[in-house]
DNA sequence: GCGGACTGCTTACCT
DNA sequence: ACAGGTAAGCAGTCCGCG
């Protein structure tokens, strides 16, 4: 069957509906792919598998016309698993013989890294990829021992055919090929010169990233979508299986300047004050059908839509509601798969689900929001909030009800759009490094994104790709005893601190510390505890294990050369001010990609659920590593070097000449192999005895805070601010002199702040903790929290709570001692002690660095005396 | 019956 | 579904105490 076939049929399709479409506007909203056209340098945004055609597709995203075009597989390939067992026997399976997905074997030749050694393979073919696996029994993969069986067939597709989601490719007589790129002369001179010293294999890859990231990329056409549904029941949140509700108001916003709001008449609503809405088109809509089909026709417009939690939500519910409705799957333009909404003409990306994403969270926006919720994220990010509501959703005016959902898609699209696009260029070049669609990147995790990238690695070699149960029965042993119980291995170190205050220290640290280890000594499933004799005496210093010498392990070719070109090409790039700043800000983005996926890079490999767990691999790179930082901090104390403290992979050092530091790094790269560099230095750095734990100040004020309990999300405002008054004062030293000017303000602070306690000053809200709750309340068997005592009795009122919340409490006397900020806690309930003693404790851990006694400070041991003699 | 020493649980942080 | 290490506060347990 040629690609067009399909075509015909549905045209004919449409035919049919177009005679009385007068009637029935909903025909109209059957989608029918573009014709495989001739085309030139269009984008791979997504891929799908079409179960009816039993093909692979792939949607090409033109810039020129701003259109999507979904080209079909025509090449026949199809499914398929592999198998250590011969062809003949495989035949005497019946199960095997007799399954009806069966389609037929092959012989292939691979490499076995984790065997070392060359096998022959049957191919068992599939008609389609639920046969291989998927299905609750009877899998092919169930059947047989099976090789390659539960790699999604699209990933199997790309890797197969070589293809590089995020690239720009033309279709020639039907045919889908890779458009000619190339990189500036500048790019390809300075990173040959780059890895001149490496071998030519791995000099190949290096270039071959940097042909995938130096591209340019496109612009797309994009639109923010949100819909706000009716609810009889105020703290409810309607369920989007059961549509039960009508759409009452949706709003699309577009980059090409569309602003629209889709009202649905109800009785009985008002008009309301509709100013600020005027440069939106507000429409109003007397059935939800004609306002479904305007918002079809939207989804089946732009190659992009973005919505926050849109699969978990908003297009979820349009589906159900529109089946409901009357709507037959033809005319629905989304495409409902097990856990996301996709849409039949462009791309979905929900932005709920990227910024969940806990390594996105951490490394690309350095924790700036800390709640996942639309409000912080777009407070946080692009300084826009939700519109605050007086009253329940239904109770809105149409104009309020308007403002309000046209205010979420501005969030969303400012998400999209800020920093010239950066969201959408990040997810663009984790498509590329990972080999998976922009949809798919958006939606999985960082051990996701490991996963396809080394998967393809092994594809594009011929290697075989080895069973997980393999891995770990041959190389799943640790030897090193973790210092938190549970853990399955020895982890970083932390130096012990030397308490007080520093003046004029620098901050040493190995520049990615784990990837340079992965690395430098040949880390991989295939290279640990390999099988040579004479690689046995390759000691990974701390364990017992030893990595070959014979063999360089994919790893460390893949991790090794994304970090030599973050660290000796895009990192200086990215900040390099004579470059234009679309180019600047490109080059950020491919750093800030490359930062994320190096930072898991380690992880990934002492994490059970990864595809190529291999627990001693991550155990010799943190062995290796706390052998770094631990040869290190002598090597800087034989040079007279003063060493205040330390973490992993940074040392703080005192006082250091310029030639001492130089020396020191000079010492590291030659006999470590590995590059540290000065990180940031501090006018001075007050250390407690705790670890993880002390504040800095740099040589312009600024200050560093580091795990001190004043700056936790949880701890009250009113003590925040007074800690943070703490460190104004902090920040204006600058010489030990001047330590007594600061200890006169931070006692004028503890005493305002306890004075306004015990005056009862301070809102309640100010009093109050907020601490997240992860599991649902009845989660809690072993103890009871504060904040699960405080979820409780928000439950005995009728408040939903979901794990992810955040509870607000204050601390109360007797019992049971807390009492949530909703329920309107009296003054009269507050523990005031409590207080106190939290308020003496956060600044402890200051003050214990600066040799000030809070006891002193306020004039006695306790507060209460101190109070005595305040008033 | 009560308080102190102890362990374990939970959250939020650091690298 | 990246890892382990640390701080802090509270919950719960055990033990001694005539």
């Amino acid at each position: 069957m040629t690609g067009l076939d399909k075509y015909l049929v549905a045209a004919e399709g449409e035919k049919k509906g177009l005679s009385d479409s007068t009637s029935d506007p909903k025909q109209s909203l059957v989608f029918t792919p573009e014709p495989p056209t001739e085309l030139r340098g269009g984008y791979f945004t997504s891929i799908g598998y079409d179960g009816d055609k039993r093909a692979a597709f792939i949607k090409l995203y033109d810039p020129k016309t701003q259109k999507v075009h979904s080209w079909y597989d025509n090449t026949g390939h199809k499914p398929y698993c592999l198998s250590d067992q011969s062809v003949e026997n495989l035949q005497q399976n019946e199960k095997l013989a007799k399954h009806p997905g069966l389609d037929g074997f092959a012989r292939v030749s691979k490499h076995d890294g984790l065997n070392e050694k060359e096998v022959d393979m049957t191919v068992i073919v599939a008609k389609d990829p639920l046969s291989i696996g998927g299905r609750a029994t009877g899998s092919i993969r169930d059947i047989v021992r099976a090789w390659e069986a539960d790699i999604k067939y699209v990933e199997n597709y790309i890797y197969d055919r070589g293809l590089k989601p995020g690239m720009p490719y033309d279709i020639r007589n039907g045919k889908l090929c890779s458009t000619p790129t190339k990189i500036s002369e500048e790019a390809n001179k300075s990173i040959a010169l780059f890895f001149k010293g490496e071998s030519d294999d791995y000099r190949q890859l290096a270039l071959e990233w940097a042909n995938l990231l130096e591209q340019s990329v496109p612009e797309i056409r994009k639109a923010a979508l949100d819909i706000e549904v009716y609810s009889p029941v105020a703290t409810r949140i309607p369920d989007p299986m059961a549509a039960e509700h009508p759409v009452i108001c949706t709003s699309i916003l577009g980059s090409d300047g569309v602003r629209r709001v889709l009202l649905l008449r109800r009785t009985g609503v008002a008009e309301g004050n509709a100013e600020s809405l005027k440069d939106a088109k507000v429409e109003y809509y007397d059935s939800e059908e004609q306002m479904f089909v305007q918002i079809f026709k939207a989804l089946l417009d732009y190659p992009l839509v973005l919505t926050f939690n849109g699969d978990g939500f908003d297009l979820t519910y349009l589906w159900h509601r529109a089946q409901k409705m009357g709507f037959t799957r033809d005319q629905i333009p989304i495409e409902m798969a097990r856990d996301s909404a996709l849409l039949k003409y462009g791309m979905h990306i929900d932005l709920y689900r990227f910024f969940f994403n806990r390594s996105i969270q951490v490394y690309a926006f350095s924790q700036k929001y800390r709640e996942n919720s639309l409000n912080e994220v777009g407070g946080a990010l692009v300084g826009i909030e939700k519109k605050q509501l007086d009253v329940a959703l239904p109770e809105l005016t149409y104009a309020e009800l308007a403002e309000y959902c046209l205010r979420d898609s501005e969030i969303v699209m400012q998400l999209a759009s800020f920093d010239d696009n950066l969201v959408i260029k990040l997810i663009l070049a984790l498509s590329r490094i990972s080999f998976m669609s922009m949809e798919d990147v958006s939606r999985q995790g960082v051990s996701s994104w490991i996963r396809s990238m080394m998967y393809r690695e092994h594809r594009k070699r011929g290697y075989l790709i080895p069973r997980a149960d393999d891995i770990l029965s041959l190389k799943g042993v640790t030897s090193t005893e973790a210092v938190i119980k549970g853990k399955k291995y020895k982890g970083a170190i932390v130096i012990e601190p030397i308490p007080g205050v520093h003046f004029d220290v620098s901050v040493l640290d190995f520049m990615s510390m784990y990837p340079s280890i992965i690395k430098k000594w040949n880390l991989g499933y295939e290279t640990i505890l390999c099988k040579h004799q004479e690689c046995r005496g390759n000691i990974v210093p701390d364990t017992p294990h030893w990595v070959c010498t014979r063999k360089r392990s994919i790893e460390s070719v893949m991790i090794g050369s994304l970090r030599d070109l973050r660290v000796n090409w895009y990192k200086s790039k990215s900040k390099d001010k004579s470059l234009p700043p679309t180019a600047r800000s490109w080059y950020r983005v491919i750093s800030d990609a490359l930062k994320v996926v190096l930072n898991a890079s380690y992880g990934v490999f002492g994490n059970e659920s990864f595809a190529l767990y291999c627990p001693p691999v991550a155990e010799a790179t943190a062995a290796i590593g706390r052998h770094a930082i631990t040869q290190t901090i002598d090597k800087a104390k034989s040079l007279g070097l003063e060493v205040f403290y330390g973490d992993t992979d940074s040392i703080f050092l005192g006082a250091p000449s310029m030639e001492k530091l130089e020396e020191l790094i000079e010492w590291s790269k030659s006999r470590l192999g590995m590059e540290l560099e000065v990180d940031k230095s501090y006018r001075y750095l007050a250390l407690s005895s705790r670890k993880k734990n002390y504040l800095g100040v740099y040589p312009d004020g600024s200050v560093d805070i580091k795990g001190l309990t004043g700056k936790k999300r949880h701890v009250p405002e009113f003590l925040k601010n007074a800690f943070y008054e703490m460190i104004d004062a902090l920040s204006q030293v600058k010489s030990a002199q001047e330590f007594e000017v600061a200890r006169e303000k931070i006692k004028n602070t503890v005493r305002a702040c306890y004075l306004k306690l015990h005056n009862r000053q301070y809102s309640l809200q100010d009093l109050a903790f907020t601490i997240m709750i992860s599991r649902s309340p009845e989660g809690y068997t072993k103890t009871t929290p504060q904040h699960v005592k405080a979820a409780r009795l928000l439950e005995a009122h009728g408040i939903e709570i979901r794990p992810g919340d955040l509870i607000a409490f204050v601390k109360t006397r007797g019992d049971p001692g807390v009492k949530p900020v909703q329920l309107n806690p009296s003054w009269q309930e507050i523990d005031v002690e409590k207080y106190l003693e939290y308020l003496e404790s956060t600044f402890d851990q200051v003050l214990d660095a600066l040799e000030i006694d809070f006891g002193g400070l306020v004039g006695g041991t306790k507060l209460e005396s101190f109070f005595g003699a305040g008033a």
